[in-house]
DNA sequence: TTGTATGCGTTATCAT
DNA sequence: ATGATAACGCATACAA
């Protein structure tokens, strides 16, 4: 049993066996065989181990060892949101699973929050990210100028996502939208859309441009027509826009995210458009689990897996296994058929009935 | 920008200000003043820490017994379980606010998993706890042994929950059942009820053992008669044990946890026995968020809250504001009246109609 | 086969 | 006002 107050150490070890503490740290560390310490000193030190019920000092490892086994992770909301239903909390799913794989511990920086509940790795002063032996980073608030600084100053650290302006200075995981576009674009002009929609957020963000950067060119691609990209707010998709898109001959809407899917989804419904008779659409967001998303067709980032992922780059980092060009793809499952469908003829075409 | 492969030391900042690296520790630990060093002379450290991104090493600190401002997290189950809906997040999102309002950051202990999966604090090797400066321990899994050990080597944690044999030895935060329960009974008492049924989980752990004392008390001290309490898995509350409920005449039964509520719900259905009209239901436990559970009368156990107060006694603790035997109790939300009514007469007893 | 000496980064004591 | 120096517990190169 161990003392009150104080642990056993090594050299505590080491006088109950009556041997050096070397010859406890080689036992310990496994090295035994190779520096041929006989099995009797073995037997002694392990009982003397366990009757002290020694542990080794982690602090101590890591100080002797460089690393401390504990991966950063920032983002730049709070990780455990009271807004629940959590966008992130996936992403920590697959963040914990593989750092329990990895045997490393995460930290959780949230020291790096202000006064004004923002987060920022420069703005308490020091870097406290330095407390891990590198991070992964995550969120969608633009900061690339703190990035930037992060790279500049060698510090390991792996992002998810992709910021254009300066993530090539750091390996990153990022969902491969361009893929997911083209069988999104493909799934369409199989069931034979033939004008396609495009609404995005009136806020942009990256991983927002890079899906409309994706969906214009593989729309090209396999040529079929679009109509300008619109972004807008919930509310401004309204029973008008619905109309305007019929007058169109749009078939289909791609929408970036759930809630303009929501917005879609009502003002057709007050329009007496039927979706996905009248109106195909696909959401390229996922929405909270309390929605029940999986009406409708929309893609799936792979939030887990992307987390899993980040932690197994930044190990690879930190060993060296790859460089800061390091950029990794991971596929997007398409959308289901929810709210694909073949567009309804339009009433003033021929219409031919089989059988 | 500091220099790429290392990061910066003390002896770095004291090389580059011109200073020794004695004065670099002593102006970072705040002891300038009493130390008489000329603000010229802090001015140029504190330059050069900036310069260099100067973080002081975490492990160091602990070996060296000072602080390093992380506070650990050790569940005895995943943080982030993949079936959440999760019991912890809502104590971890108090955990973070309190985190971040204190300025100290997390460390999510997932290096203490085995293979197995289960989690153990001195099983993985080595003692990671000792990287931070104090823990916050939660979990239903009983491992007192390892608490005690921790508690007698005098590692500073804050267990959130109640461990009769041990928890004398750490300070603690734990829900107030004993209010709870009277409230509850008190609550039965006055709407009419005359018999009361306990029914707890096959499984039994402490915080149950505490409801069931509470309630057995309470019931005492309110003169209520009891059934004796029955410890049940869901698929053995079926229609033949609602039926004895309404033979014996129990009038209102408390279940502890929501899987044995829905049990009820559903045998109470198929008996035909309307709740709350023939059968009231209080649940002593908060089943995950996406059941209905406000539908039904239970206690509230106020997780972020006890996450909150955790943190806060961890630091009390190592200011040494607190010793091991400070224990708190926060108040639980009593329940609704969702499922708990006015019992219906017997047929067979006489009623009086006022008027 | 085992032990001695050293350094990891920090803080604190004691000289200067 | 500043600088050696030792100690925290561990791992390792080197000696014996």
């Amino acid at each position: 049993m161990a003392k009150e107050g104080r642990t056993a150490r090594q050299s505590d070890i080491a006088r109950l066996a009556g041997v050096s503490q070397t010859t406890v740290s080689i036992i310990l560390t496994g090295r035994a065989r190779e520096n041929s310490i006989p099995q009797s000193t073995q037997d002694r030190v392990m009982a003397a181990i366990r009757e002290l019920g020694y542990v080794p000092n982690a602090a101590a490892r890591s100080l002797r060892g460089g690393r401390n086994g504990l991966i950063g992770v920032h983002t730049y909301e709070a990780v455990f949101p009271v807004t629940s239903e959590d966008y992130y909390n996936e992403f920590l799913v697959g963040i914990e699973e593989k750092a329990v794989e990895m045997g490393v511990d995460l930290v959780l920086f949230a020291s790096t929050q202000g006064a004004d509940g923002t987060r920022s790795i420069y703005g308490s002063g020091a870097n406290r990210l330095r407390l891990a032996d590198g991070a992964v980073l995550l969120g969608v608030e633009r900061n690339d100028d703190e990035l930037e600084r992060l790279a500049s100053e060698g510090y390991p650290f792996v992002f998810i996502g992709r910021r254009d302006t300066v993530s090539s200075l750091m390996p990153y995981v990022v969902p491969d939208y361009d893929s997911a576009l083209r069988d999104v674009v493909t799934q369409l002009k199989d069931v034979g859309h033939g004008k396609l929609a495009y609404v995005g957020n009136r806020m942009r963000n990256n991983p927002q441009e890079d899906r409309l950067t994706a969906f214009t060119r593989h729309a090209e691609l396999l040529e079929i027509p679009t109509t300008t990209p619109q972004f807008l707010s919930p509310a401004d998709l309204d029973t008008d826009r619905v109309a305007q898109f019929i007058k169109d001959d749009v078939t289909a809407v791609l929408v970036e995210s759930w809630e303009l899917a929501v917005a879609l989804s009502d003002a057709a419904a007050s329009a007496g458009i039927a979706i996905p008779g009248s109106l195909s659409m696909v959401c390229l967001d996922i929405g909270p689990r309390s929605l029940a998303v999986d009406n409708w067709s929309h893609i799936q980032v792979p939030r887990r897996e992307l987390g899993r992922r980040a932690v197994a780059l930044l190990m690879d980092l930190l060993d060296g296994r790859i460089t800061n060009d390091h950029h990794e793809l991971l596929p997007v499952t398409p959308p289901s058929f929810a709210t694909i469908a073949r567009p309804r003829p339009a009433p003033t075409s021929a219409t031919r009935i089989d059988g």
